[in-house]
DNA sequence: GTTGCAATTGCAACGAGTTGCTGAATCTAT
DNA sequence: ATAGATTCAGCAACTCGTTGCAATTGCAAC
């Protein structure tokens, strides 16, 4: 990853203004992040990395999503697999139907969450961070028989 | 065993129902979560059986647990302190806005998630599995503009 | 009561993720 | 460019949770 992304000087504004430090371990992360479409495991993030630099820590891996996380420039999301997914933030955001019986995952779109995410500051003042959620359940064709069936 | 609570009978035909065999561990499981109020972690549950029962084993606490989410029993929640909160399911059906920033934690009530469980339903035939939910994001008074202002 | 078989347990080893500590690197001010 | 303050990286050890395998147990049929 020696290429300069397109949005490296964001990403790098953004942890500055958060008051963060700009490492080369961070960036690194970022670029991985970058160069990988979609969702990513810490581990993939990990090997992608330490191909270039062999020296990079597991921790510092987790510890710098963490940190990403907590900016919201990055969205964790836990698909049941037993590990989590992390994706850069600044795309359509999008969540997952997840079926605990055959697995299969529905892709959901955002606009479905608006009206809970609306009810939850309304009521609660809660501002919800839902960039990627994952919602579990039992897909139509693993239902019994829908609701009047038995 | 000392520990006889009301429904022990029901818990024991939801398991024969299902076509799990009833044993004593399973049955110890299913009284410490009766017999503690509201959620527990898995190792909760595994010091209080361990204090009767001395030679139960970790796993099968996690295979237990595991079974009884299956079967709708127990509800499992990520609170997002690194450990899982588990619960008999069967109570008032409630769930969780966990704050990112201070910690705090406000219980949500369940008719607020029936729409969204009403759209997936009828626009994605998908039967949502929330029985003990948790959504993160920031309270009122961590969010950069609240009421009083930032 | 005994038998047979599949489900279940316990064990040990593993995988994902976290944490305290110390030396190193980043940033600010000069 | 340098010094100082503070954050951060790397390490190692740890926790939570999972899995393959062999021995055991629950349950139903005899």
């Amino acid at each position: 990853m020696s290429g300069e992304v397109q949005g490296d000087k964001t990403l790098q504004d953004a942890l500055r203004r958060a008051g963060l430090r700009v490492t080369p371990q961070r960036m690194m992360v970022l670029a991985a992040l970058a160069a990988g479409e979609g969702h990513m495991t810490a581990d993939e993030i990990f090997d992608l990395v330490r191909r270039e630099y062999p020296f990079l820590n597991r921790s510092t891996v987790y510890r710098t999503l963490d940190r990403l996380v907590e900016l919201g420039l990055v969205a964790v999301t836990d698909l049941g697999e037993g590990v989590r997914q992390y994706e850069l933030v600044g795309t359509q955001p999008h969540h997952h139907l997840v079926c605990q019986r055959c697995g299969e995952t529905i892709e959901l779109a955002d606009e479905v969450l608006q009206p809970l995410r609306a009810r939850l500051q309304e009521d609660y003042g809660f501002a919800a961070r839902m960039d990627h959620f994952a919602i579990f359940g039992l897909c139509r064709a693993c239902q019994p028989d829908g609701p009047t069936g038995g």
